[in-house]
DNA sequence: GGCATCCTCAGGCGGTTTGTCTTAGTTCAA
DNA sequence: TTGAACTAAGACAAACCGCCTGAGGATGCC
């Protein structure tokens, strides 16, 4: 069953980029970008991919007259918390702790990202007091 | 060619974690944890896993005596570190910034959390005023 | 109507990965 | 010498991935 979403391969990301980037697209504006110059089996590469990755839940299929029009479901904000959400799970026991300190240690930030994790510490800690329940 | 250490298996990972728990360890030390019970096909499998790992970088053999020893060569850090520049690479343009952001409003943080942050923040402020080059 | 063009859908192919297992050979101790 | 352990080499099925073929169906133009 496809109960868990499966992990998305690199092509799938890059057809589900466009999706971001351009909203709504048909097969043939992705395969247009995917593969300038490519013909029947570069279009039924793409509709592969989109199957796929509509089988991962990730992209919408819809009806628009004769032809399908696909949209992402998935935000790329999802699918990063999806995957840091995994590798702690995979890695540390499912504690985000040492992912944010593994994060920090090897990011060699530079001054304006330190700047951004100081906002987001901010924002934190006020949100932190907000809502919560459990877990 | 595996210049690229591959991605690791969940049931790979399994047995990095027996050797990040326990050191030093022989295939018969960690097929009797994973495989309880396990006979002689177990213990092929338990191999097989450890050949591979060996392929890709993470553990190390070693001869005692007429018995091999294998040894983890990464540890849980480097991977982590790994899996969060290929998730940046992936989904983010290799910027680390949106993991982070992501990190904490999914974390749902407690304020331990929040203060754990925060002195990661302190930690990079000094550090980040140490060695950097470009990017 | 006849034809070309574009779309859709079903399905398959070759290569790789992954977990598992078989077989055979070596080493050592009772 | 027998047997129990270890090692090594290789095979296997299943799944996945990117790609492609082929057969239709609708549309539009002459």
């Amino acid at each position: 069953m496809t109960l868990t979403p499966r992990n998305i391969t690199d092509t799938e990301l890059a057809l589900l980029r466009l999706l971001w980037k351009d909203g709504r697209s048909t097969i043939r504006q992705l395969t247009d970008q995917m593969y300038p110059e490519g013909g029947h089996s570069e279009y039924a590469t793409v509709q592969s991919l989109l199957d796929r990755l509509e089988g991962k839940s990730c992209v919408r299929r819809e009806r628009d007259g004769r032809v399908n029009v696909f949209t992402a479901t998935v935000t790329r904000s999802e699918l990063v918390a999806r995957r840091l959400r995994e590798t702690a799970d995979a890695l540390c026991d499912g504690s985000l702790a040492p992912l944010l300190s593994q994060l920090v240690r090897v990011s060699d930030p530079t001054p304006e990202e330190a700047d951004a994790l100081q906002g987001l510490v901010d924002r934190l800690e006020t949100a932190g007091s907000s809502g919560k329940e459990e877990a």
